[in-house]
DNA sequence: ACTAAACATAAGTATTCACTTATATTATAC
DNA sequence: GTATAATATAAGTGAATACTTATGTTTAGT
């Protein structure tokens, strides 16, 4: 992996934040809603947030009606795949009891 | 490994110039007027970059006369683990060859 | 078509960050 | 003790960052 994409991803989550949505993300697939709860900070803020992770290649999107679900993607680096592995899990997110809608499992291709 | 802690350390490392002192540090002892050369800024710039990885518990120095090496420390994270063996090495640096000192070796206990 | 909800984008702002130059510290050489 | 060399610290500056509020976009419901 050349150093200058391995920055990319280290900046992506090298955040207090961000590694929170990845904490919530490491149990399920989690809609914007549910962030916004659990970061206390304002939608649009939640939305930025989610966004460079995902130009760093290291979520993904689903749109549900006006919902839209975040998910780890299948294919990490090893250099992620390593991170993810040392960010405790939060359970505080709960897009399933949170929202009214229904999170969709077995996202393994 | 807490999250704020996690923060700390992946915010350490998320900067390519920190990155590419790592990556002259996987090979050997350096010193700081070897950086200068490498990273192509100023020696404060340097010593500040430096000190940030000490800071974080990353690297840790020893004074040889009026230079100062830096080395890994021997006992790192798990995380810090899976991030140094994704950093590129790097034979630009040249402590051996630049600097009039020698460099000693076997740093492990 | 109109309204409301969920989210994204835009614009503005305060803080953080990484450099710079200038100066202080520490150790060697004379 | 004085000068020099290697490094650290201090102070200042421009760029990047992460939030805010305001507004745009898309979808669902009526």
């Amino acid at each position: 992996m050349d150093n200058s994409l391995l920055e990319k991803q280290l900046k992506a989550v090298a955040d207090l934040n961000r590694i929170k949505l990845l904490a919530c993300l490491k149990n399920s697939e989690v809609c914007v809603c549910d962030f916004v709860d659990v970061l206390g900070i304002s939608q649009p803020a939640v939305s930025q947030q989610l966004r460079k992770l995902k130009e760093a290649g290291i979520i993904t999107e689903r749109k549900v009606g006006t919902w839209k679900h975040y998910r780890l993607v299948e294919e990490q680096t090893p250099l992620m795949m390593g991170i993810l592995e040392q960010i405790e899990p939060m359970s505080t997110c709960k897009c399933e009891t949170d929202c009214t809608h229904v999170v969709v499992q077995g996202n393994k291709g």
